[in-house]
DNA sequence: TGAAGTTGAGCATACGTATGCACTATGATG
DNA sequence: CATCATAGTGCATACGTATGCTCAACTTCA
């Protein structure tokens, strides 16, 4: 069966193409009685205008491409959640891929780009300068999600790491914690940095140091081992911080399954985003949210707002999540 | 910057601008010498292809549409991530949506249809009727994962649910549990069906009967509370099957931190699907493996074939993973 | 030497839509 | 009554690519 075009609308009532086009934009040129004969007539031959010839011709697809490097982390379906809705509800479509490991995201954005993409989200990684060049020159608007570049080249959201992290380690000192460690990800990312940092300053302002730090690789597996590396060292730590939550369970069962040690009596845990089995019982993990609609409308918005230059990092608050992983007193007045 | 057409590669190097696409695409009837200034000249200028013009003319996307409803289910996450890799590597590119809760496959896939995807995944979701004339119709593959419908009339790809549940069963009853309960996703659902019909049929065929079946709603939440309501009824349940992982972990938690219990040795509970927690110590649960790489691969094998008619119902089988959840003796020679 | 075949390339058009411009009624204005 | 604005519609073209057909130049073979 043959789809149905404008032109066959427009045979059908009687007018021409470029008529059934306006009229089904509600161009205020053509008559109200035309309109609805038109209206009619799509409804009865069961019309869909098709979004590639418009998009040809507008030179705009409605189209943004998102690009995840991390998809795996629990963190991120609750974000591609949020995104292919806000995205449908203004009328626009999402194209999704997922960097395969040992890939980079240069090695995926060419084929999104071909498909002339409005507009580019990559989440959990970043963009190389060539990429970042050729974007901007075929002005296809770009945000980080969740990374951020240091010379703000690029448009980025993300939560207040170094804030929060300096929270989470101010607490776990009031709280009387004395040897603390760190779980860190990758540290060739914006958020393994910022956490990493505000973290250890705050020991700093306290005289402390880090009595351990470990790479997970932003996996739990990775933490699992990360955790026993660190509780073998000779300074064993009474909290750890994971700078994200899949970290901080992969710690958690570490050292408790493995070591049969007790959380929080034996030992502080805290992670960083709030992912969903976060607040399981089994785990019952204190943790630092991370504000995800916020940071999703952000997204959306630098993506759109068509005066939005030079670029922007936006940064949103994180909100700790006081649970039952982590022995912390009341918050002190400072 | 105005984009590089094949015309400006074409009038750059002295042919013309069909050339040029018989060039690019490897066509015999361009000589080799005219190829390699073609492909300098397109390299230099940076030229690249623009996808929704040949789409036009071509009348093919490369796009599959991909329909998600339960995308906040964590079984979802590697599937997503297989799909777009495979996809990717066919040289096709996914357009993906979530269903909002309280909206239908029908609301969200006329829009996606608008942009001419070549084919249609939908996962844990069905089709209206009326949805799947339309698209056949108008000749666009669909296949549903992880769901299926009795009477064949489209592709579907799904586990071997009611052969693991038997086994399921059968295993928790030769390891001598008698008051077997199960709690159910969405019984509007095959899933549903099929793997409570094929528990229930092999707990007749040992002379037992359900002696308790809650609705968990395939959430965490859900099975939670679902859990609670079967230790409160007349008969206690010494084994739950929960039809989906999310709600065997929610069932696990409520009867270990609300009701104190031990698992295995008050309660045995297994799961399905074999999502990443529930390897994880802290719940440890066993669970029947869905074969998800298998799955994705023959999603796309049913989408792509050209001759797959009539549409088919494949089933891949399940694998049970034996954890520490339930208290399973050896399997028995049947 | 002439006919047939082969190779390499261009011309023209199509895909389905949007839109600038021209055109025709119709009524308003002086 | 001539002029002009206005409303409503059609014509023609453009977007960037693929492709059927035509054509010229050259090679091959009898």
């Amino acid at each position: 069966m043959k789809r149905v075009t404008s032109v066959d609308v427009a045979r059908a009532v009687g007018v021409s193409q470029s008529t059934v086009s306006r009229a089904l934009a509600d161009d205020s040129r053509i008559s109200k009685e035309t309109k609805r004969k038109i209206q009619k007539a799509a409804a009865d031959l069961g019309y869909t205008p098709n979004e590639i010839a418009r998009s040809l011709q507008t030179n705009k697809t409605n189209m943004v491409g998102l690009i995840m490097a991390d998809i795996l982390n629990p963190f991120y379906p609750a974000v591609l959640d949020l995104m292919t809705q806000q995205l449908h509800q203004m009328g626009k479509q999402l194209m999704l891929i997922s960097v395969p490991a040992g890939f980079e995201v240069d090695d995926v954005l060419p084929s999104m780009l071909q498909y002339q993409v409005d507009g580019v989200v990559i989440t959990s990684a970043v963009l190389s300068s060539h990429m970042r060049d050729l974007l901007q020159n075929r002005r296809t608007r770009v945000v980080l999600f969740n990374r951020s570049l240091e010379d703000f080249s690029v448009n980025s959201v993300c939560c207040e790491n170094r804030a929060a992290s300096i929270e989470v380690a101010r607490r776990l000192i009031n709280s009387g914690h004395r040897r603390l460690a760190i779980i860190g990800g990758r540290p060739d990312t914006s958020t393994h940095r910022e956490r990493y940092a505000g973290f250890e300053e705050e020991l700093r302002l306290h005289g402390l140091e880090l009595v351990g730090d470990e790479i997970g690789g932003n996996t739990y597996d990775g933490a699992y081992e990360a955790a026993l590396r660190l509780m073998k060292g000779r300074r064993k730590p009474d909290a750890i911080f994971c700078i994200a939550d899949v970290m901080a369970l992969g710690a958690l069962d570490a050292v408790r399954s493995k070591l049969g040690m007790k959380v929080p009596d034996d030992i502080s845990i805290v992670g960083f985003d709030d992912i969903p089995p976060a607040s399981w019982p089994a785990y019952d993990l204190t943790t630092v949210r991370q504000p995800i609609r916020a940071m999703v409308s952000r997204t959306l918005s630098l993506l759109f707002d068509p005066d939005n230059f030079p670029p922007m990092a936006v940064q949103v608050p994180g909100k700790l999540m006081v649970r039952g992983s982590a022995r912390l007193s009341a918050p002190v007045a400072t």
